[in-house]
DNA sequence: CTTAGCACTCAAGATGAGAGAGTGCTAAAT
DNA sequence: ATTTAGCACTCTCTCATCTTGAGTGCTAAG
């Protein structure tokens, strides 16, 4: 699905709101722009993101032939600026767009998002093919396609569930008073934890609890768990069955949720990045990133399957000021859930990695649904 | 063990060679160096390290108050570069160790490694016993620990064994023709496969098979474990079987290994990093390094319990010219065994860096023994 | 062998001129 | 009423020049 390719040569098609008025400037956020000033907008985003550098009104009009002058550019230039879309580093410089701007390039300039091509869809599908049926592998790989063909910082969580139900669990014996526990849920997760025992268990001791509990335990979830342990005697079985019942819920609430990371070079060569001030904060942002921890429940709980974008923080985040995330997320509806992401500086390709999270959330929700059977 | 202070008052008192001859200059990596030049080595690679900027004659002299003149340790001074240990940015700069003087440091002149004080020493193990006793979350957090404690970068590799034998194995049935293989080592490691199967198997089935499998392999490392099955038929018992073997050479063989990396934040806050393209080129090597997965192997294949410092890369590592890294082995003798490293700029803390990584190395490997028991 | 004295070198910072890019405005053209 | 040519104006960037100060290296005296 998605081809690439989007035709350059016509006005902005996709996506344009309803009957737009003429309203020249002023009005804020309001977003009654001239369909010229649209095109421009498009075109002043296009350009700064390919070249890095303001984009005087002579480029556009060269560049992109435009049937206008200069100077007709110049004010609608000046009308954008005064609406927010665009700004100014100092006089003599062009026009880089700002925040807002960009906000309304998603939203309603993108063209049809660039999407993969074939043969990069084909080349990623080999890939997840290729590895063993892991879940973190694949998760791994995800981080590192995603970096990869979005040319950006890439992260990938692993998932939560939703309504993780035990499948089998297994003691093992590691020491006289240590044991390993094994816990498979239904979705093939598998989760050990070291438990303490009391009293000496054997082997022997520990496969006979084990069973019992899997025989009174099995495809319960962590709340009906509960409750049918609730009343049984103290002894070890029940120990270990609390121990199911917080490994469970843990699961469910994403705790222990790890990130993938990759891709952190790919955007310290951006040239925004020159100045180590910045690079410092991005790489803090990105290795122990609060903001990202932050996000990442939201995406999870919000609803709707539609890609996330937030730019420079979007005011609610202050470390990503200068970074622009791409979310989306993968799982199975109701099920499991993770998230698929991409970090950069606000002068990114949105469509493409617009694209690319959605190709590699679906890819992993597909894997996963598939695997799950 | 190891308590800190270390008296800065008496010269180099350590590890001093024996008799020394009085031979002044030239001699390339000859090491004889007079007495007076070894303390003003020391001291220039000391003054260098804290303050990062080139060391001048005279502020040797007046900081450290010592009996000659700024003219006589000029002479020195070039002595010592003319045996190569430090060099000259420009004429009128003062001296930098080289990477060769840090070699000579790390080998005669560091006085006894600024070990940890008995109250880092207390948190960081409170630290380690915080947490559920899960080896993944040791290593994590041994990363973590190790780039606060020394202010760089750390990394954990997580253990190759020698000699990895079954404890025990279970088939868990996912969908009709997949099923999952937990494998469960002697050291309590666990690695989980999914299975593709010819035919259909209930969980019945594969209980069945996998009670045989315990039953016949247990306790076996992979080569027992593949003389024992060579003529088995060819059904679904054996192909299991061989995955069993293919998972625990992979253990032995160090595959699969993940690295775990922190504090890569640390090192970017360092003045020899106000240069991108050196950011650049130093967040590739930690985030994707080719180099690091050479060394670790090495170390790991290394005897003695040494800790290993490769210092500017020794002229093996391009890639590493600018850092140093500071490397230890922790596991258990002929069983398992990993690495923690240290990874900054050549101009680093050597002996902190050396005791914090024994330090975490000793705990984790006293973590593992105890556990394993 | 040590050290005072001094010339010499070089980086780093300050200053200023010049060029070029690009705007914003005004007034004319459509 | 919109578009556009023309032009003054602003600001950054680059380059060259100058100055300053740090620190050396050498020489000759102690």
């Amino acid at each position: 699905m998605a081809t690439d390719e989007a035709p350059k040569d016509e006005a902005g098609p996709t996506r344009r709101g309803p009957g737009r008025p003429r309203k020249n400037e002023e009005g804020g956020s309001g977003s009654d722009l001239t369909e010229r000033q649209r095109e421009i907008l498009r075109l002043v985003i296009q350009e700064f993101v390919s070249t890095a550098a303001p984009v005087s009104s002579d480029v556009i009009v060269n560049k992109y032939r435009l049937p206008y002058s200069p100077a007709t550019v110049r004010n609608e230039l000046a009308a954008l600026e005064g609406a927010g879309y665009i700004t100014h580093p100092h006089t003599s410089a062009g026009r880089i767009p700002s925040d807002l701007g960009y906000r309304y390039f998603v939203e309603h300039l993108m063209e049809r998002p660039g999407g993969l091509t074939a043969l990069e869809q084909h080349n990623i599908q080999h890939q997840f093919y290729q590895i063993q049926l892991e879940l973190n592998e694949w998760l791994r790989l995800a981080a590192s396609v995603t970096a990869r063909t979005s040319h950006n910082a890439a992260l990938v969580s692993t998932p939560r569930t939703y309504d993780s139900r035990l499948k089998y669990m297994q003691l093992i014996s590691v020491q006289e008073r240590w044991a390993l526990l094994v816990l498979v849920s239904q979705d093939g997760t598998i989760r050990e934890q070291m438990i303490t025992l009391d009293e000496a268990k054997t082997q022997d001791d520990l496969t006979t609890i084990s069973n019992r509990l899997n025989t009174l335990l099995t495809n319960l979830n962590w709340k009906q768990m509960e409750t049918r342990t609730k009343d049984w005697p103290e002894d070890m079985v029940r120990t270990v069955a609390l121990r199911l019942v917080e490994t469970l819920k843990m699961l469910d609430q994403n705790q222990a949720a790890q990130i993938y990371r990759d891709g952190l070079v790919n955007i310290l060569s951006q040239p925004e990045f020159s100045d180590i001030e910045r690079v410092r904060q991005v790489v803090s942002v990105i290795e122990s990133g609060q903001a990202l921890t932050h996000i990442i429940p939201e995406v999870l709980s919000s609803d709707g399957n539609t890609v996330q974008v937030i730019i420079g923080g979007d005011n609610r985040f202050d470390d990503l000021r200068l970074l622009s995330v791409v979310l989306a997320r993968y799982g199975i509806d109701g099920q499991v859930a993770g998230v698929v992401g991409i970090v950069g500086p606000t002068r990114m390709e949105y469509g493409r990695s617009i694209s690319t999270v959605q190709y590699i959330s679906n890819l992993l929700s597909g894997l996963m649904t598939e695997r799950r059977g």
